[in-house]
DNA sequence: GCCTCCTTTCTACGCTCCGTAGAACGACTT
DNA sequence: AAGTCGTTCTACGGAGCGTAGAAAGGAGGC
């Protein structure tokens, strides 16, 4: 999966903190910070359509939204990680190594639901 | 974490592939496929060495290292993406709904055994 | 002690990515 | 028809990375 710059990373927490369609001047004012200009936005979205993040619809101002949410962004990059190393299993258990009890606690949950035949 | 280029992770995997610590040389003639001159090794070394990843003692042809093992590493990057990604726990959710059942497994088992105390 | 050879460091170049935006083109409003 | 706003095209400068030559350093042979 191509990654992301600051910018470009800035628009994403945008658009996925939206709900719904956003038009690119909403996305300037809300990044009203950078002091950007309108066209630098554009260029900016068109480069995440590029990498498949983000799709317009043909409205008469374009609309954009993030073809994924960021829960699933973030969940198929770990999986990315993941599958990129070698041993899974390994990476697995040093994983779940470092989560917080709270957490542990929610994935046993998590996997126990998925899965109830545990074991 | 700073991220790899490809010839960086080239020589990361043959740093956490080798066990014990790797000559220059002996990297260049790994990826001999590529035709690199030493020097170029040794800036890749050297920028990795920059980033953290990689150590080298002081002994007359300097030896590298990793300094963390690749399982590490995978395991610290899955918690890196975990940790910018607002939602942890919908992260979380989505992540274990995409493993694999042999994998689902294997992380009950990990949970159990890391706290077994599930309240 | 010097010469030679291998290693290490320094410097640099070209490419690609990304932040940035002007210029040019298109469309809706009055 | 003209003005205004949105969209697309083109471009530039800086940073990261692959790549390596040039220069400097050390270790053994003579």
């Amino acid at each position: 999966m191509a990654s992301l710059g600051d910018l470009e990373r800035a628009v994403m927490d945008r658009l996925w903190a939206a709900d719904g369609a956003v038009a690119a001047t909403e996305l300037r004012d809300a990044l009203a910070g950078r002091g950007l200009a309108l066209t630098t936005v554009h260029t900016v979205l068109s480069r995440l359509e590029g990498k498949g993040f983000v799709a317009h619809d043909d409205a008469r101002p374009r609309r954009f939204r993030p073809t994924a949410s960021r829960e699933q962004h973030a969940a198929e990059l770990m999986h990315e990680v993941l599958g990129r190393s070698g041993d899974r299993q390994a990476v697995l258990a040093r994983f779940v190594g470092g989560v917080d009890p709270e957490e542990a606690r929610l994935l046993r949950q998590l996997l126990s639901e998925t899965a109830p035949d545990a074991r």
